[in-house]
RNA sequence: GUGCCCAUAGCUCAACCGGAUAGAGCACCAGCCUUCUAAGCUGGGGGUUACAGGUUCGAUUCCUGUUGGGCACACCA
């Protein structure tokens, strides 16, 4: 028997097949294949002939009955039904689904694996934190979304580039030069001169303390030392750019988020990508000046109102480089980008796509995709933490990986659909109980794990097992759920929705657990036993692919 | 005032792009460890999917409006 790995597309064909054969004329219509939320409905559903009902003008049920006899055969369908006001209900074969075992067990950490991106290129931009400070739980929170959006990408065959991109020009490294200024001067923010806008955080006197101290600190390659020198402007904001560089690194290599590529504001500056952005603009005829300004007429792309792309003051607003960024993203053949950010910049959205269409080099209009987060809001105790010591007016992400630990950081900031507001309990995160997902999903690994320990045989054994012989409602269960797992992937790929992993593995871990309170697995039979490990070395398989596209861990003892 | 996001069990959240009886966990109640990890499992109660309309065979899902919460509305970034 063939192994089909794939039941959804599987059916799908067979529909496509069965179609064409009784209604040549509505092959446009789509065929939806689903999973029934009640067993008794079979294994996958198809409302094909409900859809069909109108155009033909004939019973649903009927044209159910015409489609299943045209339904080529297939030897992974049990049977088919008719129920209700029309849906055909399909049952796969028991070996069918057994067979998923030995798949699992030779794909490997490649179970799952898709080629729905075909190799294609994708960029996904997520943290771009500006190198002012420390990481906040908001960068958190893009960082694990994004990071762990990459790995689905990559699992469903795209060719991922991880970029972050810092403002390290414009007016807030002003700010901050000035700040560490002040502070190298003795000046702290409590002192009445203190600048409204300036930057109030602990880590801007340590910045300031190195400077003084001529320390070298280590950043995007570049080694860079500190002049001692109070006066120099371009010194103290190379050196505090650098500094907070270094540190951004370290948290993220602390939350085990790594990017392929830095790119840089002043360097769109300096390369010349600026005014080649801007005389293109002009160029395209939908520019005009005004007070002694320069306007983009955005209102030409959805925008609500044109947008000043040079002050009168002769520099450039924010939003020109950026649009010189996408410019450059897309000429590096990026057709598709994904830029992943806090909900709070989503006005940029219109902008950029406005200034790109502007360009007229043929982005597409709706290009690039975005994801947005919204706020995390951190909770101790019951009460909102809203300061840390750090960075005064905020919670870092180093905090909650102090205190919660980079796992489970991970998995409650990635956990949640990007589009709903996120609480972070840190007591919930920390607490080593059943009501901490991460520590469920986790210790369901690790009782795999110590299980295959103490059988102590080799794992080549279990691919000879007899999966035949698993024929219990848990074995079934769990079966299932390694059945679906590349369709969890399919869909957070193509959803850009990361915390659907999250959920998954909680289901999994759940078939697993209830399997393991109901049997024994380590048995006299050696059959049996077999084939249980083989079931649960899978399954723990499984765990350990989704867990590592989250990030987190899969221990093998807790 | 305008735009974007959200609203589902007491709490935290799901629901496979419109499907069949809306699901988990926590909390509450009642059970399960001389057995491979009880950080686990089994059972129970708990819902007008914010509200009001609309679209159709069928709506938590799509459309309109209302209410409530968040965010954004600079010649800031």
């Amino acid at each position: 028997m063939s192994v089909v790995l794939n039941f959804k597309s599987h059916i799908s064909e067979l529909f496509a097949h069965a179609l064409r054969e009784v209604a040549p004329d509505q092959v446009g219509a789509t065929i939806l294949i689903e999973r029934p939320k009640q067993a008794s409905h079979g294994d996958y559903a198809c409302n094909l002939a409900m859809q069909l009902a109108k155009p033909l003008k004939k019973s649903p049920r009927d044209i159910a009955q015409v489609l299943i006899n045209a339904l080529p055969k297939s030897d992974v369908i049990e049977k088919v039904e008719i129920a209700g006001a029309g849906f055909i209900n399909l049952f796969i074969t028991k070996a069918a689904k057994q067979a998923i075992v030995h798949a699992v067990l030779h794909a490997g950490a490649g179970y799952g694996h898709l080629h729905l991106g075909g190799g294609r290129k994708v960029q996904v931009e997520f943290v771009s934190a500006n190198p002012t400070g420390p990481l906040h739980v908001g960068h958190g929170r893009g960082a694990a979304v994004g990071d762990c959006l990459c790995n689905v990408l990559h699992a469903a065959g795209w060719n991922v580039t991880r970029e972050f991109y810092y403002n390290d020009a414009g007016a807030q490294i002003e700010n901050l030069m000035r700040s560490v200024q002040l502070r190298c001067k003795g000046v702290t923010p409590d002192d009445p001169s203190w600048p409204e806008a300036g930057y109030r955080g602990d880590y801007i006197g340590d910045v300031a303390r190195a400077y003084m101290a001529c320390e070298t600190v280590e950043a995007d390659d570049q080694r860079t030392t500190g002049k001692g020198d109070v006066d120099d402007v371009v010194a103290i904001r190379h050196f505090a750019v650098a500094y907070l560089r270094r540190e951004q690194d370290l948290d993220l290599r602390a939350f085990n988020v790594e990017f392929d590529v830095f790119s840089l504001e002043s360097a769109l500056y300096s390369e010349g990508k600026v005014d080649e952005t801007v005389s293109r603009l002009i160029a395209s005829g939908h520019t005009y000046e005004q007070d002694d300004a320069l306007w983009l007429r955005t209102t030409d792309f959805g925008d609500d109102k044109d947008r000043v792309m040079r002050k009168s003051d002769g520099g450039y607003t924010y939003f020109v480089p950026d649009v010189a960024y996408h410019l450059d993203k897309w000429r590096r053949g990026f057709v598709r980008v994904i830029n992943e950010q806090g909900a709070d910049h989503h006005s940029t959205i219109t902008r950029v796509r406005a200034g790109l269409q502007a360009l007229d080099v043929g982005i597409p209009k709706g290009w690039p995709d975005y994801v947005l987060h919204q706020m995390v809001t951190v909770l101790k105790n019951g009460e909102e933490v809203k300061i840390s010591k750090r960075a005064g007016s905020y919670v870092t992400l180093r905090d909650l990986i102090d205190e919660v630990g980079c796992d489970a950081t991970r998995y409650f900031l990635a956990a949640r659909h990007p589009d709903s507001q996120l609480v972070f309990d840190i007591d919930l995160a920390k607490s080593k109980s059943n009501d901490n997902p991460v520590y469920y999903i986790q210790y369901a690994h690790a009782r795999i794990s110590t299980v295959l320990d103490i059988w102590g045989g080799e794992r080549l054994e279990l691919l000879q097992a007899d999966v035949g012989l698993l024929d219990s409602e848990y074995e079934t269960a769990l079966l299932q759920q390694l059945i679906d797992y590349p369709q969890v992937i399919e869909n957070a790929a193509q959803d850009l929705a990361p915390h659907l992993v999250a959920f998954y593995l909680k289901d999994l871990a759940a078939a697993f657990h209830s399997y393991y309170n109901a049997s024994r697995f380590l048995v006299d039979d050696e059959a049996v036993k077999c084939a249980r490990l083989a079931l649960i070395a899978a399954a723990a398989q499984v765990m350990n692919n989704g867990l590592s596209l989250l990030g987190v861990s899969a221990p093998e003892k807790m």
